[in-house]
DNA sequence: TGGGATACCATGGGACCATATGGGCGTCAA
DNA sequence: TTGACGCCCATATGGTCCCATGGTATCCCA
């Protein structure tokens, strides 16, 4: 399979290290993704985790834009303030950093969630809280109307 | 046949897999499904469990929103954070994992339930309840109500 | 029509392998 | 010199592949 998908949840080491799901690290070898680009989320309290074409295609719409508007500007600070490349070790894991921790909440587990394009780094206790919110929305609202 | 019906419910062995009923695998091979899409279902605590058109349909949806909004990024959470890709193994059996477990209160015993173009994996229990309690909804408020 | 053979299916278990996880050691930079 | 990070190896758990067993329905032939 070439997207991301389904969700996992690893232990962090004493090192501060944690394992990149399998699935996932395959993912990423078949689109041939060797530096990750990691940007705070926009929407959740979540590190979102992707190839260098995600951070091309931020960047084509920062382009579009009028380069003095507001809004440029705010992506910007968004995804080039906001982000960070990483690499995976030997054994496909990677460092939690402050960065990581600060942003999520994540202390000693972390959650990883597949988006289709790229996959993102939770706390587990709240990508819980937050899956469940959202199905709860659909539940009642439905996938179709707002 | 080619369409998931009726319900079956399986043992989990001792390794935590549970045999696919022979039926819906015959519906699968039909559809020629080798691939399973599983996702935790919006409506019900169960896992809805068909081909990768399941998901294409989902994304369409997605696609059909602004990438940047939240509901694009709620359903994505749900399809692509709550689905799995799994496969059977060469009896025809399938991984009762944790992310299959937590959702669906499963522990011992798997029912699976047609859905005509998809079929779901519930705790007996859980199934029993929630199909005695439509039935009953339909007796008192017929088809046509919520 | 009855009984045995047969095919299919759910289930069980052994062997093997991938993976997540833990830890040692050297290197480089603050 | 110490701490962060890279690379190496060890290990246990869990998943996968393969083969075995028992039960049941079906078929076929006497």
């Amino acid at each position: 399979m070439n997207r991301f998908l389904s969700n996992a949840t690893n232990r962090i080491d004493a090192k501060g290290r944690v394992s990149v799901p399998s699935a996932f690290r395959s993912v990423l070898a078949q689109r041939d993704i060797r530096e990750l680009y990691c940007f705070q989320d926009f929407m959740f309290p979540a590190i979102s985790v992707g190839g260098l074409d995600l951070l091309d295609r931020f960047e084509r719409q920062i382009a579009s834009e009028d380069v003095f508007s507001p809004k440029a500007n705010r992506m910007s600070l968004l995804i080039h303030g906001g982000g960070v490349f990483m690499k995976l070790d030997s054994e496909g894991r990677l460092a939690v950093t402050d960065f990581i921790r600060d942003f999520t909440g994540i202390t000693t587990d972390v959650t990883f969630v597949g988006r289709a394009d790229h996959f993102q780094l939770w706390a587990p206790q709240t990508f819980e809280a937050t899956q469940t919110a959202a199905r709860e929305e659909f539940r009642t609202r439905g996938l179709g109307s707002g």
